[in-house]
DNA sequence: ACCATATTATGGTGATTGCCATAGTGTACC
DNA sequence: GGTACACTATGGCAATCACCATAATATGGT
């Protein structure tokens, strides 16, 4: 219960949705501050790291929830239904961008395309977030590979597809092609092994 | 010879740089101008439409190069080599970010997530820059396709995981996923067609 | 009631932002 | 040699940038 102040949050909340929506240079403290309602008299004690800090922690928060979305939806996954896993991942990006009328890009890509070259500490944290959502990706689509390592690739592909896919729909404001670049994926997803019950001894 | 100066040239090489490593807001009129060597007494003789014209033309130099040099290899690729030549355009960008120490981002991913949800103009334009990539890609496909709609599906998709493995890449500052990545894509390429030439005759 | 700490207000720092008005210089053509 | 036009220098615009020092206030535990 320590204290109350929902000043921090708030901030690192809008410095969610602004880094979305308009990237890291283009968003002012000032701009974050008063759309959060979060006091600017206070930000330099939340966030002594100043901006920096701010986007580290706003790329935490938007990287497990994303995390948490992809692992609820593997784990709901039955063996054999990895193709609708795939799917659904492009399937709900679509549905997010169509209701935020193609404002929702990613943090990650957002601050990665910015800071990569010229801050460590940043590109770090999002190779770290990019990576987690891989992780959780290849959980999925485990149960179709036989090493850890071809699971990984796989994912890292349906990541960049779906990173890609964002960026040219926010641009064409249009969710068309989502659906058509999951069947392509789920082409070179291999066939369901025939579990190693029997028929199989050699 | 009309008149002579390089200013305009230099001022938007510059930009396409800039825009690539630190993206759009980032990157301060001053800060280009001085690295292009171009006075900054003529910039809004040249560019009356100020910096988001530069970025527009910038757009459509980086646009174009890129075109070109997919087209190049599409046009090289003999009916059959289509996996050789989707392996190529992963195996290119792997190449030239390893060549630019991990700065080489692109153009219209930067310029889309900083502006897309905000400027329809530079928006639109970045999605021009794109669907022409994609479009010259299919050309490259084209013969694993019955349908024009099919291959640019399939295009699409090796854009995406295209521009979301150098987001990717950057970040980690490896290059380690490209070619396992291009095979998941040759994988869901479909095979060659059996030529027209007779034993199909149904 | 008191103290320690958590939180915020206020006001300002110098630097930089994109942009522009005015004046001037260069060169080419007649 | 003079006119027209392409180009650039200069200087400054108001606005914003991230950041911070200082002081005031709120709120907890004791």
């Amino acid at each position: 219960m320590v204290r109350t102040s929902n000043a921090r949050q708030d901030a690192v909340e809008a410095a969610v949705r602004l880094f979305r929506t308009q990237g890291y240079s283009a968003t002012g403290l000032t701009q974050l501050l008063e759309e959060s309602g979060a006091p600017k008299g206070s930000f330099y004690f939340h966030f002594p790291g100043g901006k920096e800090q701010l986007a580290l922690e706003a790329l935490q928060v938007f990287g497990s929830e994303l995390r948490g979305r992809i692992q609820r939806r593997a784990a709901a996954t039955a063996p054999g239904d990895e193709p609708a896993f795939v799917r659904a991942l492009f399937e709900a990006t679509a549905r997010e961008l169509e209701a935020s009328d193609y404002t929702a890009g990613c943090v990650a890509s957002n601050l990665g395309g910015e800071l990569s070259s010229g801050n460590r500490t940043i590109a770090d944290a999002v190779n770290g977030a990019v990576q987690s959502w891989v992780e959780a990706i290849a959980d999925g689509v485990a149960n179709r590979f036989e090493t850890r390592e071809a699971a990984i690739t796989y994912a890292a592909t349906v990541m960049a597809s779906l990173s890609g896919m964002r960026t040219m729909a926010r641009a064409q404001r249009s969710t068309a092609m989502f659906a058509a670049i999951a069947d392509v994926l789920v082409t070179s997803l291999p066939p369901a092994p025939a579990k190693k019950s029997g028929s199989d001894t050699n």
